[in-house]
DNA sequence: GCCTCAAGATACAGCGCTGTAAACTCGTAT
DNA sequence: ATACGAGTTTACAGCGCTGTATCTTGAGGC
């Protein structure tokens, strides 16, 4: 059966192929009469256009590329999906490239791979560098996402990390804690996460006016829970002592939670633990995870509109934009009645 | 800046569109010396061939949808990255649509909503029904995921969801289990998977000369953790004797350690605790979840290949595929060294 | 030296659609 | 009665590419 095309449809109506293509579109000066004619044509051989004809004509695809490290990681997924939902809303479509962190696959992400496919790439780099952005993004339309590489020339959105990192320090402060570690700092690590968290980490403990103890910023192998709380275990087994923890993210707080069970240390009453991300993650441990919650739907809107600027023409230097971020607050940190969970006024996420 | 187009490279390279197009294409026929001419014009002007002309020419657009009820669920996060995994290895780029189990959003999946944009489609359904698909579904080669609705008109890849669950009775049989319950019977629920598991379940323990008890069949209210824990506990508080649990999902299963947890009850020493999928979230439980595993390689390795094969043309009947199942072992369920964990000779997955 | 034939290169149509500009149809103003 | 213009409809080109048919060329056979 071979698919309805419009010349089909113009020909049963009696039409020019034009009038259909201006029903179809709803062209406001079309006689009623004639549109439900063609309507009727429609219905009876149940025509679709053929979007790739469209595409080729208007130059616009309907689709943007959303490439990510890994798809089935839990933050990257949550993110997708408010990605989506937004593209959704917008009339887009999202292709999912994962790039696994690889650099040859973050290049391939720039190099015009997707050549006329999509309007526009959100991108989440972590191992290409800046310099190699600029270099090798041609003129799609370009929204860089994270903590990695930002040319000055590329749209970029993310969270205050630095800020974020502080604030989660005071958080644990503020309910007593003064021996507060950062998990951690990965060897060979290319991302610049680790640093502004770990940075954000140090300053809200100067702010306090506490000095950072270099041996409470932990050093953990790989990215994996295994790791980080191996590091946990390392440290507490050295003596070294810990009454909060403040993770890079979700997985190392996971990590952190296992290494103090088995340590027979008891979270939150021992040592308070801090996640990063609010990932699906912190609703599964036990305790479950207090965690830094970047507003991921304030990130997959700012993004797309960013995105669609460019795409509808905006050809002004890189825009950089900070989207708000709150704490989610559950069992691995203490309940306090009274001082409140999240400082500078910014609104706590609920937790799910 | 103007995309460089086919005629450009003719034109610097002084030759025909179609010599560049097929020094494109690796035509065999082409002098090496012209082939170095046109490939050097070629990177000169950093030209890249626009996919959507070519889709419009060859019919192939290159790309498959994968509708899903969501992608940050960890099952389909898992899923979608084989998927996109074995689309990348056959050049199929994929783009994903998430339907929320909705019944329109179903619906808009199979009305050639994408046409023209899609070479095929990954379906994984859950509120539509087998006749619905039927009628709905046009030309576009289809292949649909999970236990929901299925038409015998088209393909469909699966696990043995009751063998799977039969199974998971034996194991926790064999290790001295006799009070085992099924959680959950969720109320309107739609799909078709609880009820395979369900029967499954209590097929296990009639073969194992075991009469099912009804009391074991908890119901639950939704399908969050938090409903799934409340069933475990109120079972509990009713007094119903129970020392191992199938769960019909991890994220029941999840609930249940809350819900054990929070009665005094040891897992897997009082209670043993077996989810379904083996999703991530069996990696951040306390204990660790023991969990029926979906081979999810097979199962996207199988879906893309009865895909690619309507693709290429296949013209016959719905062909049913059954993939492997196995079980990972975690802290969840004791530890044996006796029984196997696996019955029926299928390799146990390991353990993440 | 001429014919044959295969390899190499090209011209051209057309995939299905939309933008542009031109054409046509009236009711109203002149 | 004629011109005008707002409102409708259409003809046609062309988006960038590839498939088909066709043409050109040069080597080899007689």
């Amino acid at each position: 059966m071979k698919r309805v095309r419009l010349v089909d449809v113009a020909e049963v109506a009696g039409v020019s192929t034009k009038t259909v293509s201006n029903v179809v579109h709803d062209y406001p000066h079309v006689a009623p009469e004639l549109r439900l004619r063609v309507q009727a044509a429609i219905d009876k051989l149940g025509y679709r256009p053929n979007l790739t004809a469209r595409r080729l004509v208007t130059g616009r695809t309907g689709m943007i590329a959303l490439a990510i490290p890994e798809i089935d990681h839990p933050y990257f997924s949550e993110l997708s999906r408010q990605i989506a939902e937004e593209a959704a809303r917008r009339n887009y479509r999202v292709i999912i490239e994962q790039t696994l962190g690889k650099l040859d696959a973050e290049h391939a992400v720039l190099e015009d791979r997707e050549a006329g496919l999509v309007d526009g790439i959100i991108f989440h780099p972590v191992s290409i560098g800046a310099l190699s952005i600029a270099k090798l993004h041609h003129d799609t339309p370009l929204v860089l996402l994270g903590e990695g590489a930002m040319p000055a020339t590329s749209d970029h959105v993310m969270i205050d990390n630095v800020a974020a990192a502080a604030e989660a320090v005071h958080f644990l402060l503020r309910q007593g804690r003064r021996r507060i570690a950062f998990l951690g700092v990965v060897e060979d690590d290319v991302t610049f996460s680790t640093d502004k968290r770990l940075l954000g980490y140090q300053q809200g403990l100067i702010e306090a006016g506490l000095d950072p103890d270099p041996a409470l910023v932990l050093s953990v192998k790989d990215f994996s829970p295994e790791a980080s709380g191996e590091a946990v275990r390392a440290a507490l087994e050295r003596g070294v002592s810990i009454d909060g923890i403040v993770c890079r993210d979700d997985k190392f707080a996971a990590g952190a939670l296992r290494a103090c069970a088995a340590a027979g240390i008891s979270v939150p009453d021992g040592i308070a633990v801090l996640g990063w991300d609010d990932t699906a993650i912190g609703k599964y441990t036990t305790p479950s995870l207090t965690s830094v919650a970047p507003d991921k739907s304030a990130l997959a809107s700012t993004a797309l509109e960013l995105l669609t600027e460019r795409i509808d023409g905006f050809r002004g230097v890189g825009r950089h934009r900070i989207v708000p971020h709150g704490l989610t607050i559950r069992q691995s940190t203490p309940s306090v009645s009274s001082g409140l969970a999240v400082p500078q006024g910014k609104p706590a996420v609920p937790s799910a």
